[in-house]
DNA sequence: CGTGTATGTAACGATATAGTTACATACACA
DNA sequence: TGTGTATGTAACTATATCGTTACATACACG
């Protein structure tokens, strides 16, 4: 799945928010949603599976943290096209300024 | 529509790639795509109501653009963690060159 | 060795999504 | 004014997605 597409979701994106701030197992994290914990679980696998994010396993627990590499390479698309906008924005406030 | 998920959309993404480069008909457009016209027009139609792109009317034409503000905001997300990975990443570089 | 805790998965249902074909609307132009 | 062209929408279908509850697995620890 591209991770785009993974980051379509509001509650992944939220996921990736609290795991971005620091680690935390699965339990915990599943507490902070209004959903049901295998819900959350489910989540988490798709996030696993496209990369995002890693386990690694402490006792029972299975603490969550985000993988930086496949992020930076979400961002990509996104930043190859970022001089597209900034060029128009900057045009338009250009604009603006002398004819305000 | 969150930009975010609009752009989960192999398809959409495809769209605003070309329209980045340059503004185009829907008709020509949709050509591009092995998929049938009206269902490139949905899209167009989610695209227009994230507000991700607009058209203007020439004749019959609807000549589409894409529209800067939007994008950037759904750049924003990501810009905002970006610190996260190029620190991440960085430290792994060093940690390499370091140890070979 | 049994019990509580942490987690993932299976099975299922409701809703959303993305595709199709058929149809409606609107403009250009002979 | 009638015909071809461009486009969007409606109706419908198949599949994916996201939620639920019930269950299985695995480890810690008295």
């Amino acid at each position: 799945m591209h991770a785009l597409a993974t980051l379509g979701d509001p509650v992944r994106r939220e996921i990736v928010e609290v795991l971005l701030d620091h680690p935390e197992d699965a339990g915990t994290l599943a507490s902070r949603f209004p959903i049901s914990r295998p819900a959350v679980s489910r989540h988490l696998r798709v996030l696993r599976e496209a990369g995002l994010v890693r386990s690694e396993t402490v006792a029972q627990r299975r603490i969550y943290h985000v993988e930086p590499e496949p992020l930076r390479a979400a961002d990509d698309w996104i930043q190859r096209h970022r001089t597209f906008w900034t060029e128009r924005l900057d045009a338009l406030t250009t604009h603006l300024e002398e004819h305000p």
